[in-house]
DNA sequence: TTCTTCTGGAGGTTTCCCCTCCACTTAATC
DNA sequence: GATTAAGTGGAGGGGAAACCTCCAGAAGAA
């Protein structure tokens, strides 16, 4: 199981490394921008590298899609574990890791992720469940603060993420979408807050991430 | 400048003019789940015709993705006016505005407008510009009244549908997708109420549609 | 019934993407 | 600086997928 095909083995010569980890970083943005069947020419190209390079350090596209997912899950549940740690309050906690993680891209990623990737890959589970397990006390802490409005779940909160991390239509340059993305999640955080003269509460179901997996389970396998 | 290829001349015969409806209904549909390049086949077998049916109706992708935009343009523009002369308060008026509107999915296909279709093309402008100006008065009366935060603008609420309106990855079943997209406005709606204990003003840019609109020309032509 | 409009889907053409191969370059090591 | 193993780029064959046309036959209109 700690058998990765790129990562075994000894370790990369320095440039080879460094492509590594520059395609690594350009298959996220591109992933983003063309959803997860982007060409892999595109990947290669935006990274500086030949596509042979690609194809030597990611035999196929589906370990370069774990490879990114990984990174992106190790990376947002680090920003939990911090945020959990240096803040005064879950709910401050709270809305540092979504602010955090809309930098980091992860809602981006996710898609890629949940359709492309077998959801009981026991590495990427793992860190995945540590960075859940986090968000979700911050949840429960803040709602029980007074401070998070009491019916909202996880789940809400991460698809708000998801929403918030993909890129807007049209051709808005990327720092002032990601600009507008954090103005927009500020005022979602405003919606979060527990406080008087809400909508009663709120409508449609309030799912958890375990009914978000479970409804992925294929619906219709064939005609 | 009146010539639209497919709405022009007699009428069409019963049949032709269901097909066409469903045509435009499946596009509608299709475009929002795989995107503005969706395969025409696809399309049209949703629609339950055959290719040439759709070719016949719609000789190229960029008269079909006109006819979808003008629509959801159009019912859009209706909504905002009924919700505008229905509702007792501007604020609710809005709020109406924004649910209907994530029924429509303009949101969805409003990405297929923005990059498919020229922006000045007369007959989609003037439809748009109505529409907008009506939810521009909403907005600007709301906030009059007090009831929207004075730091939002109509750009910001447009842009949060758009990420409202379009689909979550992963295989939640529609219908339970539509009811969380809805739940999820009704959070919104609470961050946009005026009131106290808000982040003190929403960072970021204050966009305005004009500003949408003038950052998409084309910033890179060729390299 | 007759005429005209409309329809379906097979299939040639084009476009795009995957992935391998090998002559050449470059870091590491002595 | 010489040697060697590791790494690189990009051309190009193979194959999948989408476009779009064509025409024999079905179906509304009169």
């Amino acid at each position: 199981m700690a058998q990765q095909p790129d990562t075994a083995g000894r370790p990369l010569r320095a440039d080879a490394r460094d492509n590594r980890n520059r395609i690594l970083a350009a298959a996220a943005e591109v992933f983003v921008e063309q959803g997860p069947g982007a060409p892999l020419e595109d990947i290669s190209k935006r990274a500086g590298t030949g596509i042979a390079t690609l194809y030597r350090r990611f035999p196929d596209r589906e370990s370069l899609t774990r490879a990114v997912a990984l990174d992106a899950l190790q990376r947002t549940a680090d920003e939990a574990r911090r945020a959990r740690d240096e803040e005064p309050t879950a709910f401050a906690a709270l809305v540092r890791y979504l602010h955090r993680v809309l930098d980091i891209r992860i809602g981006a990623v996710f898609p890629v992720l949940l359709n492309e990737i077998p959801f009981d890959d026991a590495e990427i589970a793992s860190v995945r469940d540590g960075g859940v397990a986090v968000m979700q006390g911050l949840v429960a802490t803040a709602q029980d603060d007074g401070d998070l409005r009491p019916d909202v779940t996880h789940a809400d909160i991460g698809m708000l993420l998801v929403r918030l991390s993909r890129p807007l239509p049209g051709s808005i340059p990327r720092d002032v979408a990601e600009q507008v993305a954090h103005r927009h999640l500020d005022l979602i955080v405003d919606g979060l807050r527990a406080a008087a003269g809400r909508t009663a509460t709120l409508g449609g179901p309030a799912l958890t991430f375990g009914d978000l997996q479970s409804m992925g389970d294929d619906p219709d396998p064939a005609p």
